[in-house]
DNA sequence: CGTTACCCCTGGAGGC
DNA sequence: TGCCTCCAGGGGTAAC
């Protein structure tokens, strides 16, 4: 579920919730999610106060503020993860690991697969967490542009679908928005990222940016759905033009959507209007 | 440095 | 019905 787009909606959808509120209670009925979550960080977390929630890629950061122990909750949804705002004492669902009790919220945090991440930092310097520190440019920054995808992948041998989805390089595009990127600009997800023109780089770089804010705009309107619904699906959907519709007729030319693997993953084109 | 293989997990779908 | 295999929106690490 979660690429930048999911992760920016439910950032939104929490902080009107949040921001100003204070953790009076939390709760870790998982020892461990993709890391060990401390039997004490329950504890230390009571009394904290959000101050602010920000995104850096996939990667929720919470900062939270107290006299003298502030810090940032860094959160990851991983594959699965999801969050929701329920009503004090909602009945639990299986894979509801965390609870970070409100005044008049809970903050629920699902993962099934558990390759969700929960770590604390504690300071104000959460930009120098390894975690952080290492990711790429964010897409929907004015420093994205297709100058820079252009010079970025120079060297760059692997395909350049491969290269979009290396979060060391670009945060927050996965495997969906990857596919639906590539065919908005016509270009084969085969192709070697660094033989990509600078009119191409061009051009992905304006279908980047138009697939994940029209994606960001398509769970707008369903934020408050998304985080605060119980579980039921549907709430929350986007139509992708060839993710996931392998056989079936490309919306520009009707050719048959190819698929293929690629680092392990499943890649979606049309053969005919992503020949570049 | 760039690239690849493997690992972490559960659950749903489909074949037999 | 059960059992098996494969697949899934991610990413860190080790090794080449």
């Amino acid at each position: 579920m979660p690429e930048l787009p999911e992760v920016e909606v439910s950032r939104r959808g929490l902080l009107p919730h949040l921001v100003g509120q204070t953790i009076q209670r939390a709760v870790f009925r998982t020892p461990k999610l993709r890391h060990p979550l401390p039997p004490t960080l329950a504890g230390q977390l009571a009394g904290l106060r959000i101050d602010a929630i920000l995104r850096r890629g996939k990667y929720l950061l919470f900062d939270c503020e107290s006299h003298q122990r502030g810090g940032w909750l860094i959160l990851h949804l991983g594959m699965s993860g999801s969050l929701r705002l329920v009503q004090p004492g909602a009945a639990l669902q299986k894979h509801d690991h965390v609870d970070l009790a409100f005044p008049e919220t809970v903050l629920r945090f699902r993962d099934p697969r558990r390759f969700g991440t929960l770590v604390w930092h504690a300071g104000d310097t959460v930009a120098q967490h390894p975690l952080i520190a290492n990711q790429g440019i964010e897409p929907l920054s004015a420093e994205f542009n297709g100058h820079w995808l252009h010079a970025a992948t120079r060297r760059r041998v692997a395909p350049i679908k491969i290269t979009l989805m290396d979060s060391h390089l670009i945060v927050g595009i996965g495997n969906i928005y990857a596919a639906e990127s590539l065919f908005l600009a016509g270009i084969s997800p085969l192709r070697a990222a660094g033989r990509l023109t600078r009119p191409q780089s061009e051009r992905l770089c304006g279908a980047i940016k138009t697939t994940l804010e029209s994606a960001i705009a398509a769970g707008g309107s369903s934020v408050r759905d998304y985080v605060h619904s119980d579980g039921g699906a549907g709430s929350f959907q986007l139509s992708c033009a060839v993710y996931g519709r392998a056989g079936e007729a490309c919306p520009h030319c009707h050719t048959a959507i190819r698929t293929l693997r690629q680092g392990g993953r499943s890649t979606f084109y049309c053969p005919h209007c992503q020949k570049a």
